[in-house]
DNA sequence: TAGGCCATCTGGTCCT
DNA sequence: AGGACCAGATGGCCTA
């Protein structure tokens, strides 16, 4: 609208502040982040109450942030209060509305198995893993299926599938690269970001370990096998 | 240093 | 009218 501030980020910031910008979280920083600004010299305010920057649970360390608007390059000119708190306020609950998808998201990561010194898996990563997993974990419920007289009531769970958790390191072999073909899935290659190729199943960080449910499903059904040699 | 990832700000749009 | 949601823009931090 008419109602644009200056690229916090340039020093042609020519918006006067009020006492609420300078008392008000829409240019926020750690305490100790003043040393790295972008040398612009512009006045950084305490984050709001809700702001959580400097997490200590940032995996990449504690990144420090100063957030930086963005301009449109719309003509400045005198921001009315009103509007100005206003825009205030949006901040605030945008903020607090993506802490908490942030929130859901590292609940997603702690149902996921990884290995404890894996690095924290990012957003898109969590998404993908969680993906291949849901669909690993409905493969081996639906051969299981198949291999327990159709008689589904008798099927134990075992733990692993009961209380999901990371596998102890090392005892995983195997690797997504090779788990059954995408046609074996039913509802899961319609999506953007379902398996297309082989390749594509395997969970891959960018330096380390591959994560392979294969083993979970062969053990699975070795415990169904056990099953039925018992009964 | 380039690229990836991220947090934040921002304006537009839709919904209640 | 105000809040939720979204996508674009921006800049900080980190790693190869």
């Amino acid at each position: 609208m008419d109602c644009t501030y200056s690229d916090y980020g340039h020093s042609e910031l020519s918006l006067p502040l009020t006492d609420e910008e300078d008392s008000v979280s829409f240019l926020t920083a750690s305490p100790s982040s003043s040393a790295s600004t972008s040398g612009s010299g512009e006045p950084l305010a305490s984050p709001s109450p809700s702001s959580n920057l400097g997490r200590s649970d940032d995996p990449r360390g504690d990144k420090k942030r100063k957030a930086k608007g963005r301009s449109k390059g719309k003509p400045q000119g005198g921001i009315h209060l009103v509007k100005r708190s206003r825009r205030t306020k949006a901040n605030d609950r945008e903020r607090n509305r993506m802490h908490n998808l942030n929130s859901a998201l590292d609940d997603l990561r702690g149902v996921l198995p990884t290995f404890p010194d894996d690095a924290k898996l990012t957003k898109i990563e969590t998404l993908r893993f969680a993906h291949n997993y849901i669909w690993a974990l409905s493969e081996t419920l639906r051969l299981a299926d198949h291999c327990v007289d159709g008689s589904r009531k008798q099927v134990m769970l075992p733990g692993y599938l009961k209380n999901i958790g990371p596998p102890s390191p090392g005892s995983d072999e195997g690797s997504w690269v090779t788990t059954p073909s995408p046609s074996s899935a039913t509802t899961c290659t319609s999506s953007p970001a379902s398996p297309s190729t082989s390749e594509d199943y395997a969970y891959k960080r960018p330096t380390d370990s591959i994560f392979s449910f294969r083993t979970i499903q062969k053990d699975f059904l070795n415990e169904v096998s056990c099953f039925n040699d018992y009964h």
